[in-house]
DNA sequence: TATAATT
């Protein structure tokens, strides 16, 4: 089970970039001659999405650019667990280009997240998506995009590497726009041998992610249960209770205590984090809030608020989504402006759904050097409650 | 030899 964690895998890939089509107009819902709304300047899918993140967070997010007529977090219906992905509706078209140019590749937890242009829905672009396996491993993402592209408009492709050595696995993803391209591509492809390649290629439909096995929905179980409670780390895992499938010993408590520990410590997500944090430990956490956080306001509803101090006047909200977000569920920021100038002036908040993840945040992020800025960041306390 | 891309 542990291993599961360690087995992410890190993958590269193209942000192609699905621009709207038709005709463009400044402002306002695109009305076409036959009535229906035109939403494909306003309409954006959002992907990679963290598998954590709430519809509440994905609107607080991108609510944060502009006017949302509607926005969608996509689950599975069976097991309600997020599919990573979503869609975003703006008023204003000018919003859906802000978002794109501003929360597209932000860093979330373990993900980067892609902003684009939702194409219109149909049934001809779905399952477009092809597995591929036995590729030279020193085939590049470009290589195979050019191999590919004969067969049509390539979405997205990734080519999987080992995490460690950053070397090809020689599998990788060809999404197509079509799937009647993506069909081509295997009848000319499959049994190929690329140029100069020792080995032919296979090429077939992916399997869809979400037909998970048994085990992958129980990791998944874990986690969603792990990163819900909000406590104090050192007592997480005894507070801890979904046993039953997992202890096979007579004491399930100990015999899982392993398994949540690399659970949690998978879902800090410091790997993505900026090169500056410091190692993970929890001791300098516990001791920091312990000493520090005497007029905590602790979880108040929505979670862990956090004061972010000595922010330039210049600053907005995606700058606090971009600070906060590696390290967690981010569930609102907000930048205090001045009235009258719109300026910001000097302060924010955050909050954050886990303990945890904040106390990370606030020891990673307290004393970071923003430009010619130092930030101080601290649990808020009753007193600058008062301030 | 397996990633969360169409509501």
């Amino acid at each position: 089970m542990s291993r599961m964690v360690t087995q992410i895998i890190s993958t590269m890939e193209t942000q192609v970039s699905n621009g709207p089509s038709g005709t463009s107009l400044p402002n306002g819902p695109v009305i076409s001659t036959n009535g229906a709304t035109d939403d494909s300047k306003t309409n954006l899918i959002v992907n990679y999405l963290p598998q954590n993140m709430t519809q509440e967070e994905f609107k607080s997010l991108f609510g944060s650019i502009g006017e949302i007529e509607s926005c969608k977090l996509v689950r599975d219906k069976i097991t309600g667990q997020s599919l990573g992905y979503g869609f975003v509706n703006y008023v204003d078209p000018n919003d859906a280009d802000k978002a794109i140019n501003t929360l597209n590749g932000l860093k979330l937890q373990t993900k980067t997240i892609k902003v684009s242009y939702a194409r219109p829905s149909s049934a001809s672009i779905r399952d477009a998506n092809l597995y591929v396996s036995g590729l030279p491993k020193t085939m590049t993402q470009k290589d195979m995009e050019q191999l590919f592209s004969q067969y049509g408009r390539i979405i997205t492709s990734r080519i999987l590497v080992d995490q460690v050595t950053g070397i090809s696995r020689g599998v990788g993803f060809i999404r197509f726009d079509k799937r009647n391209e993506a069909e081509e591509a295997i009848k000319g492809l499959n049994g190929q041998k690329p140029l100069g390649a020792a080995e032919p290629i296979t090429v077939k439909f992916a399997n869809n992610p979400s037909q998970k096995t048994g085990q992958a929905l129980l990791t998944q179980l874990y986690q969603t249960a792990a990163r819900r409670y909000t406590g104090p780390l050192h007592h997480q895992t005894q507070r801890f209770s979904l046993i039953p499938p997992f202890g096979k010993g007579p004491d399930p408590n100990n015999s899982t205590k392993p398994i949540l520990d690399n659970l949690l410590n998978a879902s800090y997500g410091v790997k993505s984090s900026p090169s500056l944090l410091p190692r993970f430990s929890p001791i300098t956490i516990d001791s920091m809030t312990s000493l520090a956080g005497v007029n905590l306001t602790g979880p108040t509803g929505a979670g862990w608020c956090i004061f972010v101090y000595n922010l330039s006047p210049e600053a907005d909200e995606s700058v606090l989504w971009q600070l906060f977000g590696p390290f967690g569920a981010v569930t609102n920021v907000k930048v205090i402006r001045d009235f009258t100038t719109n300026k910001c002036k000097g302060f924010g908040f955050v909050t954050m759904t886990n303990y945890d993840e904040a106390a990370m945040a606030i020891a990673s992020l307290n004393g970071y050097r923003l430009g010619d800025r130092v930030l101080q960041v601290s649990f808020k306390t009753s007193k600058q409650h008062k301030a």
